[in-house]
DNA sequence: AGCAGATAGTCAATGGCATTGACTTGATTC
DNA sequence: GAATCAAGTCAATGCCATTGACTATCTGCT
């Protein structure tokens, strides 16, 4: 009944009907590739695979391929972590939330978190994040001053940390494995008398990925935190 | 005399003497265009017209680009600081120096600095600069597992956090401009009563690749890293 | 109803890129 | 001085983003 009569017979290509594309439908087939594949994935055509659409209908809504990755990435954080938002009441537990959702988030899709760490940093979705944390910041006991330089120190430290994290999580196995060889190999080598230290303690250096590490510098930048606060207290009173 | 006569006339193509290609020479005309055009301008293209080489001559020494970018990161680090390694006796000035070591070379070659970062925190090369901050961390009071946890947590924060710093330097002009718009223009429309703190901050939220950043990051790590240990003799003693 | 224009999908082509396999050349060795 | 083998070269492949021309299809207008 409809247009070009032969849509029922063997498999014919059928042209998509107008208006079935748009930015959501195309970012959530974005979503679909990169959680699959990774961002190495993602490609034009890839996409137009997913959406049974010509690669390059994909121009029709976004300008470039940077344009839809900025935007998907901006579309996983806000189903991660832009929903509940209220105060503890403790300001460690507070940061220690926010910095704990970005960590989780980077590490959900491995290969998008590095380009996460660098584009995201000033979004203008970031608004009520940035409150909360100054907030925190706040009845941490730090000035207004202190409480922006915290603030950017302490972002730069959670995104940087985390998408570093990720960003090995997400090499190639191969690449991995021979990095770690290389170390290997070279680490029996070593003179024990020039390296006391790492032969001393050569099982605690060899794990990388672990995400211990992540909650032991997250600690230690609220100790900082607090530690900052409290001589600011000392030199006020 | 030589070869093939023509060597004189109208710019005739020769053929690249035997064995004037090495590991060393590839290397440098690496450096020399990671330099002036970044890791995006670092084609085998390029390469090859920096060397007077055919492109796919360089394969006959690198197995590809992978194994070329990584001893070209190798070079350059073992260039920055693999030389003077002397402990002042005070290990909180040997780990700052360490950390800024590395994040002075990241600066130097922003394009490279993500590479750098996930690349490099296991190769061979960097046993002696472990071995140092190792001992450092003993001096700072810490024992043997915790010099081992804290090391990795140091060592990540400082690799990552110039890295981001880095990268972010190295985004095209054009991109960074956007970036900013878009936080500009919707940072002007924030109802004051619903972000007081931003608000009221403003000024200090504004300039993102600021070195101070990291500096003031960096003494805040050390401190709690003081701190750590301080808590540890408490316990020992 | 029928036409004009615009919008959204499609298609074919381009140019950049890494990588491969076949070739050529020249030095070394017997 | 012929065989050999490594090191340069060349042509081709395949993946990728991006562009400009083409073509349906929907909208509103008369």
């Amino acid at each position: 009944m409809s247009t070009k009569g032969a849509s029922s017979g063997t498999a014919a290509k059928k042209r998509r009907p107008r208006d079935s594309l748009s930015r959501d439908v195309i970012l959530e087939a974005a979503e679909t590739i990169a959680v699959r594949d990774g961002l190495e994935g993602l490609t034009f055509a890839a996409l137009g695979q997913e959406l049974h659409a010509h690669a390059t209908s994909i121009y029709r809504h976004f300008r470039d391929k940077d344009e839809l990755v900025l935007e998907l990435i901006d579309v996983l954080r806000a189903k991660s972590y832009d929903k509940e938002l209220t105060s503890t009441g403790d300001w460690r537990e507070d940061l220690r939330f926010t910095a704990k959702a970005i960590h989780a988030n980077y590490q959900r899709y491995p290969s998008l978190a590095h380009q996460m760490s660098v584009r995201t940093t000033r979004r203008p979705t970031e608004f009520r994040n940035v409150e909360f944390a100054l907030d925190a910041l706040r009845r941490a006991g730090l000035d207004d001053a202190s409480a922006a330089t915290t603030l950017r120190v302490f972002g730069n430290f959670v995104r940087s940390t985390s998408a570093m994290e990720a960003s090995i999580r997400a090499l190639p196995d191969k690449v991995r494995a021979t990095d770690e060889l290389a170390w290997e190999i070279e680490y029996r080598q070593l003179p024990a008398e020039e390296f006391p230290n790492i032969s001393r303690m050569s099982d605690g250096l060899m794990t990388v990925g672990d995400p211990q590490i992540f909650e032991e510098a997250l600690e230690m930048m609220l100790d900082a935190i607090e530690l900052r606060a409290q001589r600011q207290a000392a030199d006020g009173g």
